[in-house]
DNA sequence: TTGTATGCGTTATCAA
DNA sequence: TTGATAACGCATACAA
């Protein structure tokens, strides 16, 4: 059923019946009436295909995500979710990119094949040839996260450096003299991965402020991986009594490995940390946490994107979110343990 | 940058370009080289729109997911993962529609705008109207999951009411008499969802089979829902030893009831489920639990579309997986809780 | 081995 | 208020 069908029937020209369904001319009342009654009947909708190759629009956004194989935290499951959503209320649609690696095929379709008007793109390295290759294409993007060169692009991001130093701070004020920063997956921090990096230099600082005792460790992204982590951390630094970290996926690993030592929290040891706040918040026991807005993160991401599709020239905006810490179930006074 | 530009720089036709591309005719080495690097030097792509406009297909497959806004099981998440992987890997694109509703613009368009060459439809109810949409609109499409008339369609489900019964059984060899469903929310038990009818059904039957006392309740899908159903359930049945579910985000919460109520698992009370097996692994203690291939059904799902977009004419297919229970470390001899 | 011409379904310009 | 017609960029049937 294409258009040239219905003005037939309607016994009118292809024009008429266009501009009827744009309004971007007046049409008769009467005329109006006689192609809608048409086109209810056929069930006629637009060709998605031949309207983007004359506007040169497609009213799509491309969501570039980790690899779907490796699976994502709970933090970018809301980035997704709040995109999608944000999207969807604006009557675009999204379509997705599962693009790690530099040479993706998918990636390339997307940004090359002009399928859509713009680009999200999740889980940015400090050097990142995504970037790079958006930057070059024209192609309107915007960033959750951002890369070494954050003044280039437009990006949504948490402050990971701010509120992990916050972290640290909280801890010592309870009197926590030698902590621990768990971290994302070794690969993914020796690859540039900027939250890990500017943990660290979070961690550090805070650290040097006030004069405590440090150790920085990496952890894959899971409950297993969490809990050997914390068991060798609590074998190896007898005096560490509290954790920093940006690893959801691990958290649940670690409050294992201390129930098995017969540590409870957070009597005899501390744990705050940066998650999702739904996240958080349904931990058991909750999580002492920065919580991050997902929901809003995705949309705000969403929004700057459209802005940045009707005006490519608009001056690039940035939103570094740092929110409050949530004193939840997991921390409290430093106690020796043994 | 399109074909004409190319072939005006390289000096020959449009046509040429475009053939040396497909390789549907033969093209001289020495032209298909010179034109191979004006299009390496611009970084030419075809235009998606313009392709498929001319051939009448979008490389472009449609996934219908629940909405967005509410949070998606791990199950869920399996599903859409390995669709989106085994997309990529046939080098077509996924556009996303969060979709629940009846009357859904992301969904009208999706089906309607041939956006797509086809669907894959997740969270099917047993009256399903976007079944019945798709039905009439001719787009193949694929579901994960099944209607009530499930010869119309091709489809790839869960056995819920076999593994549930086979939850029943391996429970009821273990001594235990009164058992409890608990089942996925009750709006969506009560809008028809299949897998919550067919885990009732597979329940209500194993019960009577084996003579046992069971009772039925639907239960939100979270860990909170979990906890305070759990605890009523132990309350108001002092008898009840062992609980076979298929909500999988309650699981954690039930966890927390037991531990609350001074129970310990698998010693005082069992638990056994459906739930994806990378999930059920992770969890602490291990769920015992039929292990859905959330992987392999997605991928099938895919291949099964596929071929029904090459030949819409070809019969229709269905897989019905019924996974053998993984036993962990959740299921235990019965022992009367007082 | 290559070139010319046509049409896919829209929207928008020009003319009436 | 409406109609005829030219693009948009590509793939392919037809010619050479």
């Amino acid at each position: 059923m294409n258009i040239g069908e219905i003005a037939r029937r309607a016994g009118v020209s292809r024009s008429t019946v266009s501009y009827a369904l744009t309004g971007k001319r007046p049409v008769s009342e009467e005329t109006k009436r006689r192609i809608q009654a048409v086109i209810d009947e056929l069930g006629y909708r637009p060709n998605a295909a031949a309207r983007a190759l004359k506007e040169g629009r497609t009213r799509t956004i491309g969501l570039v995500i980790p690899p779907a194989s490796q699976r994502l935290t709970d933090m970018q499951l809301g980035f997704v979710a709040s995109v999608v959503d944000a999207t969807a209320r604006a009557d675009l649609d999204v379509l997705l990119s599962p693009s790690g690696g530099e040479h993706d095929r998918s990636f390339e379709r997307v940004v090359t094949g002009r399928r859509v008007d713009g680009v999200i793109l999740m889980e940015i390295r400090l050097e990142d040839d995504r970037v790079t290759r958006l930057l070059q294409s024209g192609l309107p993007f915007v960033g959750i996260g951002r890369t070494r060169q954050p003044e280039d692009m437009s990006w949504v991001d948490i402050d990971y450096e701010t509120l992990i130093a916050k972290c640290v701070h909280h801890l010592a004020d309870l009197g926590h003299r030698h902590l621990a920063l768990v971290n994302r997956n070794a690969e993914l921090v020796a690859a540039g991965y900027g939250p890990g990096h500017r943990a660290q230099a979070g961690f550090d600082r805070a650290i040097a402020e006030r004069g405590l005792h440090g150790v920085r460790v990496c952890c894959a992204d899971d409950a297993q991986a969490g809990q050997t982590c914390l068991q060798q951390l609590l074998a190896e630094y007898p005096e560490l009594t509290a954790i920093a970290t940006i690893n959801e996926a691990a958290v649940a690993g670690m409050y294992r490995a201390l129930t098995e030592a017969g540590l409870t929290v957070p009597r005899d040891f501390s744990i705050a940390g940066v998650a999702a706040q739904h996240w958080a918040e349904n931990l058991h026991p909750p999580l002492t946490a920065a919580d991050v807005p997902a929901d809003e993160m995705g949309a705000r991401a969403v929004e700057l994107l459209i802005q940045r599709i009707a005006d490519p020239a608009t001056p690039h905006r940035h939103l570094l979110v740092a929110p409050p810490i949530s004193l939840r179930s997991t921390t409290g006074p430093a106690r020796p343990r043994t």
